[in-house]
RNA sequence: GGGCCAGUAGCUCAGUUGGUUAGAGCGCACGCCUGAUAAGCGUGAGGUCGGCAGUUCAAAUCUGCCCUGGCCCA
């Protein structure tokens, strides 16, 4: 049969990863991606051009996690895709290497914190290990990124920190610059006073406490009213010495009330009785008024702190002059949860407060000239402007500022209130204060309309996010906060002289050294002297501050300001930082080629991040004018990214955020390396473990797991053998019964003391008390793995396909190693099934495609037809869905085609395949049968090529490359498929699908009834509601006989099977809602009393019939009704959408002599089993049997010789048996079986 | 407290221009098949579509309120 094997056998064996690393390691000895990125070195044609991909840059200083294999499956399946279609897409790799983050941790390295420790261990010294740590964990993310197969060019990387990215982000600024975008002003941020340092949003988040404030109501008399008081409320007497104004919502309801000693009162309307109730008087009502009348009046402040500024004016954009505080404000953040509804606002403290006092300044010509108010010293105690409180720290001047109120009858009330609020994470007893720190700002808000209509023109997915979450952001916008008092990012390149208060931001080194030849001499000095200081400090902190300016106005010092930028700003710079746009040579043609990005993804945190940055930046920097004037021609909105794909989160399998503190992650490793989890082994004596046990013993040999961790490995029951040894000893692996125990805490192992000898492990001393996040940094004698040696992992396609195929990528996925196995078993798995099968055949019969040819398609089997339709179906809709970025939707047609192939295709094929060589009709439909499977799995393998890149290069290189050694070298280098539209055939697909259902109801009935498939029956009889189609699928008969093991299939009309089957007419609800409105509902009614039959025969007849609904007649169409067939009751009969299968299920005695055939065959194929025989192999076979067996293997005689590969076959009695052969019985009947390989 | 997203079978998820038998996979039960074989396949049970109201001839789908979870912000 087979002269030689084309194809390598596929191995039985399931090791997904390390036929992934052989791949990789083809790739990278070849230079495959490298190869991807020209079309000069593509098989895709002439190149269609840039297609413009951004990586966002991912933080080196963190180790790579499950929710980086999102982001980066996405990212990378777009850009194959997109290469294989014949576009250049490079992928430069970047990092985010500045910020607090790198900061803390090189604090913790030096075991210093706060700001006085690191200037006091020097910042130089400080910067220089920042620098050092960034790229702590470059090589895990290398090792990341090609085990997951993200092909990025990371040879090339940007890197925020290096001098030409900085550069181009100073240009960018002195852009800003000189556009008036960039100014000075407070940013509120909490404050750590004792610390002197501000600490970041979800530092504070870290440690909220429950403690007791007082609760004052103070009065401030309105000017011009001498007696009547606006109630204010607050819970930070400290701030009073520096309101500015009191806030009311302008739609609320407000009434004066009679306070006492004829002073009146005014209150939110809604909180006029609660307070009432507080003071124990009546405050009865005057007079009722709108928030919106008292905006604009002014008040006496309740403290005389800045009582030189009463009187001072501003004045007005729209002219004139407006008094700078002590107003009613209307703002939309007062509510009526608690205190009076009128809001006392202290422009320093409280970012509301401050947004408030923003919005105020923007009425003024000149916004910078108003001074803050603000009577608190960043060391927490009040300053000289208090008067008398000065020096006292705030807390303690509480009691004092109330007691002074109410000496001066100002004071309401007050009482304690209990309330949450932040204390210092590092030192537990410093509470936290709101304060207005120097800081500079960009003008967003004055070109906001701008960004507006950016986002507008971009495309988002999913689409909601483009007016929600990101255009609610952008409608609420407030100006950026840009600078940070700290010394590892991009320093701000804003010199100021000190003369004059001239400002100047220079773009570059080149600029600055322009105007001073000798800026940077100090630096190069240091660096001759310390060959080992990175050349990129040069524009870093400290050595930036050195350098110095001379001022063209006044001649003048001019000296940078102290602040480094958000690093958010750093990575929006990347797409013309990554290029070192401008200053770089070339660079402004590669740019003006690779700006906007078609497509960027990153994961939904990033909306207020990278998302905004990217966009921002961009609308601000390159406005028209300034396109125009770099050359860049006109460019309109989106930029920089046209479409945006946002990705949600990935959680545990209990969509609960993964956290490393709590383990409840699944190690990436676990997916793509080994089955394997890493854990701290704990003494059974420990206490707390005895607690646990409740006196269970725990056995040598048996450990104990928690059980999240147990399910974690993917294992079930209630116990599984498992391999563990200690963390350096892989070698040294010992079988062991895992358990898991309710209540353990995850990530430790209990253990008997014999175990843990044998492992050479010790104990955690800790015991139970361990930290997850600990367990991996333990010496090596405390840590053990424990691995599920029975089944690999999943490996990175399987990992990649996960997040493809679970769910569209921006709902939130559960993620597990069972989740991702289920996800591979239904597609990976299967698809590799189909391909052993076609490896399998097209070796025995020496199959090589380059050397035979079968018929043309048209003339090939329906079957053949069919599956080669459904291929090039399924081409034209993922190009079409991938085209979008529906990757979800085009995953899930990559699904139903595999199914379709393994579970139609070659399931109603596999006979074909075994056809004898001898005949020729048969041999030419194998040829057909094989070169049709041939051309679907390489096609599939170029179709799924971006999503699992592994297996469809072996695919690839298996089954076109060994046929074809001149073929392009790598299925990456290919071009995309196209759909061949020649093979569509939609009415085919469309009989076939019918053909499938009806097979599923013959087979339904089968069941309903316990009819094995392997007895043949005599007739089906099928009714098919559709008249039209019910003629075209006359042909698939013998296929539903065959499927259905029944000698005949016959296609019938209601009636002629004697009532076994009926019409229902239903209306067409859709066509007739409209129509007939409320009559449908009586219709269906009347449908259902009527005589379906007649009304049927009428309608065939006449094209239309009429129903009488509540005594009117109402016409009908053949549209506008539902006509189905149903299977009535008692009859061997299931019906469905497409029709009616009825089964004849009386057995005749030949019937029930060729099921027995059958059955016979049965036994023969598993003797041949026994035997342990090749396809190929042939049998030498005798049959004995009862006297009816015999006759009935007779009868069967050259099937069984042929299917079941009998060289010979001799038929005997079952008493001439050999004594040592197994008698089986089939129903009533004997017999034995002796074969040996012929 | 606000905004956005989600809630559909035991589990993981599809499904909306509103249209009358709400789908798939896994798991489970029963069974088939035995030339893809430590594979393959079928059938079935299982759903008040988070709850309550409303709009409509008709609601998983539209509206309002509420509950639960996630994310972002305060």
């Amino acid at each position: 049969m087979s002269e030689k094997s084309v194809f390598e056998t596929v191995t039985g064996e399931l090791d997904f990863p390390s036929e992934e690393a052989k791949i990789a390691a083809f790739w990278k000895a070849n230079d495959i991606f490298a190869r991807t990125l020209s079309a000069d070195s593509r098989a895709t044609g002439p190149s269609k051009g840039p297609f413009v991909f951004y990586e966002g840059p991912p933080t080196a200083n963190g180790m790579p996690h499950n929710g980086h294999a999102l982001t980066r499956s996405i990212k990378d399946v777009v850009p194959r895709y997109k290469t294989m279609c014949g576009y250049d897409v490079p992928r430069k790799a970047g990092w985010d290497t500045h910020g607090l983050p790198v900061e803390v941790e090189v604090e913790k390295d030096l075991g210093i914190h706060g700001k006085a420790e690191i200037e006091a261990y020097g910042i130089k010294p400080f910067v220089q290990k920042c620098i050092e740590s960034v790229f702590r964990y470059t090589e895990a993310w290398e090792r990341n990124t090609e085990l997951i197969g993200y092909w990025l060019d990371t040879e090339n990387a940007y890197v925020t920190y290096h001098q030409s990215y900085i550069e181009s982000v100073w240009w960018a600024l002195s852009e800003l610059h000189k556009k008036g975008l960039l100014y000075r002003g407070h940013k509120v941020c909490w404050w750590w006073p004792q610390g002197g340092t501000a600490l970041s949003a979800a530092e504070v988040g870290w440690n909220y406490k429950s403690v007791e404030d007082p609760s004052a109501f103070v009065a401030f008399e309105l000017e011009g009213e001498p007696g009547t008081h606006l109630c204010v409320w607050t819970t930070t007497p400290w701030t009073l010495p520096s309101n500015g104004y009191a806030a009311v919502r302008g739609g609320l309801d407000y009434v004066v009330c009679d306070w006492k000693d004829g002073k009146k009162l005014i209150v939110a309307a809604a909180l006029r009785e609660g307070l009432a109730k507080k003071l124990g008087l009546e405050l009865t009502v005057l007079v009722s008024l709108k928030g919106r009348d008292l905006v604009g009046r002014r008040y006496v402040p309740c403290m005389d702190t800045f009582g030189a500024l009463r009187d001072a004016k501003a004045d007005l954009k729209e002219g004139g002059a407006a008094p700078l505080y002590w107003r009613v404000l209307d703002a939309d953040f007062v509510t009526l949860d608690a205190g009076t509804g009128i809001v006392h606002i202290a422009p320093a403290f409280g970012e509301d407060d401050n947004n408030a006092h923003k919005l105020e300044l923007r009425r003024y010509r000149e916004p910078d000239e108003v001074p803050l108010l603000c009577a608190v010293g960043p060391d927490g105690k009040m300053t000289a402007e208090a008067g008398a409180f000065e020096g006292l720290w705030i807390k303690d001047a509480d009691p004092k500022i109330l007691a002074d109120l109410d000496a001066r009858g100002l004071l309401v009330f007050s009482e304690k209130y209990r309330h949450d609020y932040p204390y210092c994470w590092r030192a537990d007893e410093d509470p936290l204060m709101q304060l207005a720190r120097p800081a500079w700002y960009i003008r967003t808000t004055d070109r906001i309309g701008d960004a507006i209509a950016n986002n507008q023109a971009v495309t988002w997915l999913p689409e909601h996010i483009k007016d929600g979450r990101f255009g609610d952001f952008l409608r609420n916008n407030v100006d950026w906060a840009l600078s940070r008092e700290r010394y590892w990012g991009t320093p701000l390149n804003v010199w100021v002289c000190e003369g004059c208060g001239a400002e100047h931001a220079p773009a570059s080194v080149a600029e600055i050294e322009q105007r001073n030849p000798h800026a940077f001499d100090a630096f190069r000095a240091a660096r001759a002297a310390d060959p080992s200081l990175n050349e990129h400090l040069i524009v870093h902190k400290p050595w930036i501050d050195e350098v110095t300016l001379p001022c063209e106005a006044c001649q003048g010092t001019m000296r940078r300001v102290t602040e480094v930028i958000d690093c958010w700003f750093d990575s929006g710079c990347m797409p013309f930082a990554q290029l070192g746009f401008p200053h770089k040579e070339g660079s402004q043609a590669e740019f003006s080629q690779r700006w906007p990005a078609d497509f960027i993804s990153e994961a939904i945190d990033q909306t207020r991040g990278w998302f905004y940055s990217l966009l921002m930046i961009s609308t601000l920097v390159f406005d028209e004018a300034t396109c125009e004037r770099l050359g860049l021609g006109k460019r309109s909105y989106p930029h920089p990214y046209k479409a945006c794909v946002v990705l949600g989160h990935v959680g545990d399998r209990e969509g609960k955020k993964e956290s490393k503190s709590k383990g409840n992650y699944t190690p990436p490793d676990i997916i793509l390396e080994r089955v394997r989890i890493e854990f701290a082994p704990v003494s059974p004596d420990d206490p707390a473990v005895q607690k646990l046990l409740r006196g269970k013993p725990v056995e040598a040999g048996a450990v104990y797991a928690a059980r999240e961790d147990y399910e974690g490995l993917d294992l079930t029951g209630d116990e599984a053998h498992v391999m563990m040894y200690r963390g350096d000893r892989h070698d040294d692996a010992r079988p062991m019964t895992l358990k898991a125990l309710k209540g353990l805490p995850r990530r430790v192992l209990v253990m008997a003391p014999e175990d843990a000898a044998s492992l050479s492990v010790k104990p955690n001393a800790q015991g139970l008390a361990v930290k997850v996040v600990d367990v991996p940094r333990l010496p090596q004698n405390e840590r053990v793995f424990v691995e599920d040696p029975t089944r690999p992992a999943p490996g990175a396609d399987a990992f990649r396909w996960f997040f493809y195929a679970s769910s569209p990528p921006w709902t939130n996925t559960r993620h597990s190693l069972s989740n991702v196995r289920l996800l591979q078993k239904d597609f990976l798995i299967k698809l590799r099934n189909v391909y052993s099968f076609f490896v399998i055949y097209a070796n025995i019969d020496g199959f090589d495609p380059a050397k035979v040819t079968a018929n043309p398609m048209a003339q090939r089997s329906i079957l053949d037809r069919w599956i080669a339709s459904e291929v090039a179906l399924t081409v034209r809709e993922v190009k079409k869905h991938l085209d979008g970025f529906g990757i979800y939707e085009a995953s899930q047609r990559i699904v139903d085609v595999v199914d379709a192939l393994s579970n139609w295709y070659v399931r109603r094929s596999r006979s074909r395949f075994w056809a004898p060589a001898g005949d020729a009709t048969l041999a030419a439909d194998k040829l057909d049968a094989t070169t049709t499977l041939y051309e679907s799995l390489v096609t599939l393998s170029k179709l799924i090529a971006p999503f699992v890149p592994f297996f469809a290069e072996g695919l690839y290189q298996n089954l076109v490359r060994r046929a074809w050694p001149d073929a392009p070298q790598s299925v990456h280098l290919v071009a995309y498929p196209d759909a061949d539209e020649s093979l569509i055939d939609e009415s085919l697909a469309a009989e076939m699908r019918a053909v499938r259902e009806l097979v599923s109801l013959g087979l339904q009935v089968r069941s309903d009834n316990r009819l094995r498939v392997r007895q043949p029956l005599g007739r089906a009889d099928v009714v098919v509601s559709d008249r039209a189609l019910a003629a075209s699928l006359a042909s698939y008969g013998p296929l539903i006989a065959e499927e259905l093991n029944v000698h005949e299939v016959r296609w019938l009309e209601p009636g002629q099977e004697a009532g076994a089957v009926h019409y229902r007419l239903k209306p067409n609800f859709r066509a007739l809602g409209p129509r007939i409105g409320k009559k449908v509902q009586a219709l269906k009614q009347a449908l259902e009393r009527a005589d379906a039959a007649r009304l049927h025969a009428e309608l065939s007849r006449e094209g239309k019939v009429v129903v009488d609904v509540e005594g009117e007649g109402i016409d009908l169409s053949g549209e506008e009704l539902d006509i189905a067939v149903v299977a009535s009751e008692g009859f061997a009969a299931a019906g469905g959408r497409t029709g009616v299968v009825v089964l004849h299920t009386e057995l005749t005695p030949e019937l029930r002599d060729e099921g027995l055939a059958r059955d016979v065959l049965a036994k023969v194929q598993q003797k041949r089993k026994d035997l342990g025989l090749a396809f190929t192999d042939k049998l030498a076979l005798t049959i004995y049997g009862s006297e009816r067996i015999m006759r009935v293997v007779e009868a069967a005689r050259s099937t069984i010789a042929e299917e079941a590969l009998c060289a010979s076959l001799v038929v005997a009695p079952l008493t001439d048996a050999p004594a040592t052969a197994a008698i089986f019985a089939i129903e009533a009947e004997e017999l034995a079986l002796d074969g040996t390989k012929a």
